[in-house]
Parts: structure tokens; C-alpha cells; sequence
DNA sequence: ATGAGCCCATAAACTGACCTTATGAGCCTC
DNA sequence: GAGGCTCATAAGGTCAGTTTATGGGCTCAT
């Protein structure tokens, strides 16, 4: 049926990353903490059921067959979600007490984020951190509260009353389906067409609504949307299946665009770059762990 | 301990994206095949290994938290690498008799035609397809044998035999820490410089290697290799690290740029564009499920 | 050539997570 | 207030994955 009884649980994908590494199963066994016929038996059973062998086994250790390369790859990948994932909630858990209280806005906690938490912990494994996610004026108002050591927001400036730099940039991009017509256009979209064509947007798009509208507004402003959902993903899945057009964070289609699921719209004119940015209470630059977490975020530095 | 003690497994986050698109536990239960006691058990048990409320629970219904939303987005990433992982795998499975045989070179199957087939199985679930990964050569041996009804090759040029479309552009990029002083200068790198460093390269990179070098060939060949590793991953890794600069697929490296794990680093007047083609054996143009798939690969058509 | 040390496989018994069925309680609509 | 929906709790069954114990194959050094 579904995809658990296809699919291998994270347990075994981390158990082949580690007979990928080591070229043997039990010496992976150890170091997923098991003993080494259990991983014999979790490797030979995740083969039947995928139904194509991956290791070569041998007196003298195991290699992967050509096609277990191929599935580690993917694994990898799931893996490597997993532990953004993981990376993200234990963040979220710790709401208190923490020693970096991260104060992020959503694109940023949904897609940066994880992955800059990833190597904190790598470098400093026992930061307990917590995570807040909010638009730019909650950022801005946990900060200036004491609740929030550093704060990341997307936007045109810094809010008042903080200092910060930028980490990054993001675009928005205007996203079609292939099949869209405007997939197949030459000619770069003019800043009016855009703004009077009925669009697919986020409900409460604070960070992507406020880059748009102001992009759009010497043209007679956006045009009464065609969609407003509540999640990025929603109206990526609505833009895919070919509902119309939308205006999306780079960050979050870049897997689209290179599956060209979604097709990248050019637009002729309007500045859709908007920066990311960490940021903190005026005059208090940050010190700790904050000051670790920040040059994890701008590593040019 | 490891991820698995801290991440749900899958089912449970299929779970939790049924229970956002539903707003009710019940009505996702149905929708994943298990009784409404069960997941709620099963939700309950997830919030309390994650320490978040996850879901507002009425007699009227569920709806997310906010970190509930946030969890998901994060869940759906791990579930989406996942059916990439099911579709590849399923393709490898079936390695003889599939009514749909496809060859693909190794960047393709690795990061792009997950992807397609979980489209083609969108539109034709009953498509049985097998796959083969293997450098250019391969793929056209085997199409010419008719061991393959369709397949994808990136590099310079359609081998001969064949006929082709293009479905995607591909660049090779050079990339490096973002310690590394490449990743600080201002000026692009000339050919020159990095045909003369030693870099990370893929042991085994025919089409990696094969356009660096033809691109190089004019400004004195590639310089002896620092490392060479087995897997486009190793290289990643050795290159996240700080062991040098290498040189990637774009495809490979768009989730390290994004979360600037790594750095490009520009390089003038070298073309590193390659074309990724689907190919079939001159005059026979693709009917049934391998049109299809084609389809799905060249959407803009 | 023979024993030590690595590799992996198999067998049998234990554990625990997850499932189902059965039931109850709260809220809303008619 | 009956019937619809919602979710929670309790009791019992099932199965995957675990451990411990054992055996066989290969290689290397003595």
C-alpha cells in the first residue's frame, strides 16, 4: 500500500549510509549501535523488499552493488531531511530556558534555518536552542523583549531599534506549470502584466505579500488573487497541478524548477530580490552562542 | 541516541500531512488506512517524542498549531525525499519484462528522474519501469541493443546512432567552503588558475570530468586531482569541510547553496553549460509510456 | 598448516511499538 | 434529545526488530 511498507524506515537508510561508509556490515552495526546480526538481517530484509540487492557481501566485507550505490544516494537524501528535520524541532521543543533563543521568520525557520542549526550542533553539540517564528514585527518585538537572543527576518529594511547584516538574498520568482503559456513566452513578463493577472498567494504572505505589492504598486498594484492559501507548499501544489501562476520564494522551488515540475516566469523591470538578514537590539551585537550561530549564517566572514 | 529515537517515522509523518490537509484525525486516519484510535495515538505519541503541541484538538475538528505548521512543512520535505527514494527504487526493482525500460547517465537517475516518475505514476499508475544507470556509453549500447525504450545522457554531443532532444541544461560549478578564499574574491577565477589547482574531483566523473577537462584542455588540462572520491556525496562532503575546491553538478549542490554550506565561485569565459538529453535510437521515436515520460521531462512542449 | 581474527549467516527467544475493537464523552444540528 | 460528528481511553493481538549463541568461510601470521 503506502509508502512505510515500500519505503524503509530511517533506521535501515541510516544503517546503509553507514555500510556505504565502512564496507562492512558490522562495523556499520556498531555504529548504529546495534549488534551486527540484527544489521544483517535489517539490510536482508530491506533488500527483498525493495527487491534488488545492495550489498556484495564477502569474507572480507561488504560493497555496495552498483544499484545500492543508487539507492544510498536517495537514502541520503531522506536522511538528510530527517535530520533537518530534527534539527528544526529540537529547536522548536525547548520554548524556555534555552541558551540561544532564535527568533526566525517563516521562510527562514522553514528552509535556512535546519540546516545552520545542523552545524551548530556539529561544532557545538550541547547548545540547547529554541526557536520562535513569526513575521518581521514579532521578531523585531521578541528581540527588543529580552525573549529572543538573535533574530533573523526577509525583508526591504531592518525594523527600527535593531542593527544587523545580511545573510543572504532570496528572490521571488514567478512560477508557472509547463504547461502554462506563460512557460513558453520569449519575451520577459512586463511588471503590469503581472500585476493584472489574477495570482496564487499566500494568505497571510507578510514577508512575500509586502515584496510584491510594493514591486507592483507603480503598476496599479497586485490584481485580486486567484488563490490565497494558507501554506507555501499549498500554493506550490496549487501552481504544479496548473491552477495559475505564483509568486514563491527561490528557496522554497528550487526542487521544482530543476524537476521542471514548475517553470521560472522572467519579469522585465521589477526588483523582486529581497534581503535576509540577521538582525539584534541596537548596540547589543551578539555575544555566545548567538555570536557562533551568526557566523554560521554569513560564513563569507 | 540517533535520529531514529528522535524523528517519527514515516507513516507518522504521512500522518501528520493528511491531518493538515483534513483538519480531522479521523478523516486522515481513513485517508492513510488505519483506525481513528490509532492515530490518534500515534499524534499523541509524536508530540510528546517532539515535546510541541503539534494539533489543536475540538469536538469539531483538528487544526495545526503554528509549530505545527512549521513541523509540517518540515515533515513534507522528508516524506517528498522519500517518494523520490520509492519511485527510484521501484524502478530498479523491476529489472526485467517492465513495459517500460529506461538508461539514464548517473546525475539524471540520481536527481532528476525520481521526480518524472512519480509524475508519469500520477498519470499512469500501472507503468511498470526499470532502470538503468550507467555513463553515456552504456545508455546508448543499450538502447541500440533495445534494452532500453528510452534514455538520458548529459555531456557535449547525442552519440552517434542516436536522436535526441534537449530536456534540461545542466552547469558545472565550482564551489568551495565558504572559509575558503575563493569563496571572498571579487574577481572571477580564470581558467587558467583552476586548471592549475588541485581540486576534489569524482573518481569515476565520466560526465563530470569529461566536459571539465574538454573545457580546460585549452588553458593547460586539469591539474593533478587533490582527492578523488567514489560518490558525488564524498565530494560534497570533503568539499563542505574545507579539503578544497570542487567541482559539482548545480544539481548536486542546490540545497548547499541555499543554506550556504558552499560557496560558487565564478569562473570567466569557461563554458561549463552541458545538455541533458533524452535519447532513442535514430528514426524510432518514442510511443506508449516512454512518450509519455518523455513528455513529462520536456513539459514546455 | 594451524590458530587468530576478521567477515557474514542462521536459529530461537524476548520485547515493544503499533494495530484493532469496543466504548465513552463533548459539541453541534435538526 | 437523537443522531451526527469530533477525539480519548482501555484491553488484547500481531509482527518487526532485537539480542544471545553459534557456525562457516576467508586471510594472514606464525
Amino acid at each position: 500500500m503506502s509508502l512505510t511498507h515500500r519505503v524503509p524506515d530511517l533506521g535501515a537508510l541510516e544503517l546503509l549510509l553507514a555500510v556505504a561508509r565502512h564496507g562492512s556490515l558490522g562495523r556499520a552495526a556498531r555504529e548504529v549501535g546495534i549488534t551486527q546480526p540484527a544489521a544483517s538481517s535489517r539490510i536482508r530484509s530491506m533488500e527483498r523488499r525493495l527487491g534488488v540487492a545492495l550489498v556484495d557481501r564477502s569474507p572480507r566485507g561488504s560493497r555496495l552493488t552498483e544499484a545500492g550505490a543508487l539507492v544510498t544516494d536517495w537514502a541520503r537524501r531522506v536522511v538528510e531531511a530527517a535530520e533537518a528535520f530534527d534539527a528544526g524541532a529540537q529547536a522548536l521543543r525547548d520554548r524556555r530556558d534555552s541558551r540561544l533563543r532564535v527568533a526566525a521568520s517563516m521562510t527562514i525557520a522553514e528552509y535556512l534555518l535546519p540546516g545552520w542549526l545542523i552545524a551548530l550542533r556539529a561544532g557545538r553539540p550541547d547548545t540547547a536552542v529554541s526557536l520562535r517564528a513569526g513575521n518581521s514585527a514579532a521578531v523585531a518585538e521578541a528581540l527588543l523583549a529580552g525573549d529572543a537572543d538573535l533574530g533573523y527576518v526577509e525583508g526591504l529594511a531592518v525594523p527600527p531599534g535593531l542593527d544587523g547584516v545580511v545573510v543572504g538574498r532570496d528572490r521571488l520568482l514567478v512560477v508557472a506549470a509547463p504547461r502554462h503559456p506563460w512557460a513558453r513566452r520569449r519575451a520577459p513578463l512586463t511588471p503590469a502584466e503581472l500585476a493584472a493577472t489574477p495570482l496564487v498567494l499566500r494568505e497571510y504572505g507578510s514577508g512575500t505579500r509586502q515584496v510584491l505589492d510594493s514591486a507592483l504598486a507603480g503598476h496599479g498594484g497586485v490584481a485580486e488573487p486567484l488563490l490565497e492559501l494558507a501554506s507555501t507548499t499549498a500554493v506550490k501544489a496549487a501552481a504544479v497541478t496548473g491552477a495559475g501562476p505564483a509568486v514563491l520564494s527561490e528557496l522554497a522551488v528550487t526542487e521544482e524548477l530543476a524537476s521542471r515540475r514548475l517553470v521560472a516566469v522572467p519579469v522585465a523591470g521589477a526588483e523582486f530580490r529581497r534581503e535576509l538578514r540577521a538582525v539584534w537590539p541596537a548596540g547589543h551585537r551578539p555575544t555566545g552562542p548567538a555570536r557562533d550561530l551568526l557566523g554560521l549564517s554569513r560564513p563569507g566572514d
